[in-house]
RNA sequence: GGCGGCGUAGCUCAGUUGGUUAGAGCAGUGGAAUCAUAAUCCACGUGUCCGGGGUUCGAAUCCCUGCGCCGCUACCA
């Protein structure tokens, strides 16, 4: 909580954009998105000042390939997946203060802007290029869309400029055979000859390694990719030969069939929806500047790790060629969330043509938004891919979070309203037991805050569980079901204790489980706060407060029912099928 | 090939800057309890800390090396 509340007046938190040319799936949540959520919905609780910043990346040649497979306008496919994926995040309680699109007017300002400062810090050149041309689409096909034969090893499908049967890497005129890798194009690839826009990376080595030199506390997987980058930078292409993009913002001819590749103006998007988001809340042109420009603004940057170079590396340096801007203050890369495969024992990559990806609004369909929340955080990928195994699922949300937690808040809560009259009851004269238990909540909520601090969301979930079942070990000790018969006021005493428990619950699973947590909270008529971008009071602070005696509490409901084993082997079944997409 | 991450109990994983008999949850066995979502609590662990070598009074932790899994390798977004 120290370094929040000590050096930064406020977090601008931001989630890779998700390409738009297909469904967000459960994979993307465990990695990018949940854990930036549960973080700036913490910092809201805190009363942080917090703008959590996301939208669609909507530009780029797969695009384009997508709508002419399907005899659309790129347009209607970016329409169709932002649409769909923001519902998706909407109904999984993904809390953006704005879900932009890069597809917004204001992007191509943000956009050219930030190409021209580089270009004027002389950090952008041109260079003359040989790539594969589809005589057929009358197209530029990148790399990833062609494949022919490695010149190495004679392997068949080897890609454009690398085998992966025997790793040889080579020239595009080296590839034997070249076909596209696109259905309907059966006509052979030539070569052809266009002249290229590139960012100047190796200028930036000196300060991205002061940079990262300055950031020993990342996780160490973000730190190895970055810095094995940084000590081999090389200038990047950034324009492609596709209409479907951000123009290229220079007085040149070959610029004219070209724009500015998808990679670089991804990243600016979060510049773009900040812009955005202040036109539209602050009524204020500039408002976005104090969020990326001002030292007291703390940036971190949710992402998986196939997105580790452009946060950690790329997209910094473009930063600091804009003279300005404010760097990253953490990157927090996550591995993978594989598919476990209980007729095979193996974990599977999730992958669309295996037809194994469980996509958000397949879930959310089907199952209730905090179990998915809580298993996803529970095994998030944070130090090595993890498993989505359905056995699992059951088993954790259903032992953990419905019988530890919820079944606390629930023996606890029900016994207080049937023999206390619906009231927190008088504390009377507290025992060493009670005095113990009421000084682990503080403790433990501490405890809580520091995982979530450090990005450590699986050790958060779990001291939260803990909590829980600390509390089930003072209850059974207590036994106030046995006390009831001979000694009301003991019987108080616990739960008014179990009370202050169930009160730190509430505010400690509001980052992860919002919905139970507002529904807790109504049981309770307490209000959790509503904090936004302006900051607020820290409820988290406050949740450690007593209940006061005589608080009244309605009836409780069970906050986290539990899942049927039945109906979940036919969801696990119906994955199976291919059909949770 | 080069680079990075990971390898700890049947399973999933924790193990700060090297320090007493290496921990937790789950599963399993036995017991207690009956307030509660048939939910809880207590007891029970002979682990080659992936193998090998080294540094050290002392290594799961640091160094070297071998093996295994995963990923990246710059035109996949």
């Amino acid at each position: 909580m120290d370094s929040v509340e000590k050096n930064f007046e406020r977090t601008l938190v931001t989630s890779a954009l998700p390409y738009a040319n297909g469904h967000i799936h459960l994979g993307h949540i465990a990695g990018a998105y949940l854990p930036a959520d549960i973080y700036v919905r913490y910092l809201r609780l805190r009363g942080v000042k917090a703008l959590y910043v996301g939208g669609s990346d909507e530009h780029g040649v797969p695009i384009t390939l997508t709508a002419l497979k399907e005899g659309v306008t790129p347009k209607e496919v970016i329409d169709r997946y932002h649409t769909a994926n923001t519902a998706a995040f909407q109904r999984l309680g993904i809390s953006y203060d704005i879900y932009g699109r890069t597809s917004w007017p204001l992007h191509v300002d943000t956009t050219q802007r930030f190409f021209k400062a580089l270009d004027a810090g002389g950090y952008i050149h041109t260079e003359e290029m040989e790539l594969w041309y589809s005589p057929q689409l009358e197209r530029f096909l990148p790399d990833r869309y062609v494949k022919g034969t490695c010149p190495k090893c004679g392997y068949t499908d080897a890609n454009g400029d690398e085998c992966e049967r025997c790793g040889a890497q080579y020239a595009a005129h080296e590839l034997l055979s070249p076909r596209a890798n696109i259905p309907g194009d059966a006509s052979s690839p030539v070569l052809r000859k266009s002249r290229h826009w590139f960012l100047d990376l190796p200028k930036f080595e000196a300060p991205l390694k002061a940079w990262l030199d300055g950031h020993p506390e990342w996780r160490p997987n973000v730190k190895g990719i970055a810095y094995g980058w940084v000590n081999d930078l090389r200038s990047r292409c950034i324009t492609r030969d596709t209409d479907w993009g951000v123009p290229i913002p220079v007085d040149d001819p070959d610029a004219e069939n070209k724009r500015i590749y998808v990679w670089f103006d991804a990243p600016i998007g979060y510049v773009t929806n900040t812009r955005q988001w202040a036109q539209d809340k602050l009524r204020d042109a500039n408002g976005w500047e104090i969020w990326w420009k001002d030292s007291g603004t703390r940036m971190i940057h949710f992402i998986g790790k196939d997105n580790v170079p452009f946060h950690a590396v790329i997209f910094p340096a473009m930063l600091m060629g804009q003279g300005d801007y404010i760097l990253a203050d953490n990157v927090v890369g996550n591995e993978y969330l594989n598919i476990f495969n209980r007729q095979t024992g193996k974990s599977e990559k999730g992958s669309k043509s295996r037809g194994n990806m469980i996509s958000v609004r397949w879930a959310v369909d089907n199952l209730p938004v905090d179990a998915i929340r809580y298993y996803l955080c529970a095994i998030a990928p944070e130090s090595k891919d993890s498993d989505f195994d359905w056995d699992e699922f059951m088993n954790r949300y259903n032992g953990e979070l419905c019988d530890v937690v919820g079944n606390f808040v629930h023996r606890c809560l029900t016994m207080t309203v049937k023999n206390f009259a619906g009231r927190v009851p008088e504390a009377g004269e507290l025992e060493a037991a009670d005095k113990e238990m009421l000084d682990a909540i503080p403790r433990q909520m501490a405890a809580i805050a520091e995982s979530l601090e450090g990005f450590k969301f699986r050790q958060a979930v779990e001291r939260f569980i803990d909590l829980g079942r600390k509390a089930n070990v003072y209850f059974d000790a207590a036994k106030p079901w046995v006390t009831r018969k001979t000694d009301m006021a003991r019987t108080g005493a616990t739960l008014y204790v179990c009370c202050q428990v169930v009160k730190a619950l509430c505010f400690a699973m509001t980052p992860f489980m919002p919905g139970g947590a507002a529904a807790l909270a109504a049981t309770l008529n307490l209000a959790l706060p509503n904090n936004g971008p302006d900051g607020g009071e820290d409820a988290w602070a406050a949740a450690v407060a007593p209940l006061p005696a005589g608080s009244a509490l309605n009836a409780p409901q069970a906050l986290f029912p539990k899942l049927d084993r039945e109906r979940i082997a036919e969801l696990a079944e119906a994955h199976r099928q291919g059909e949770a997409f």
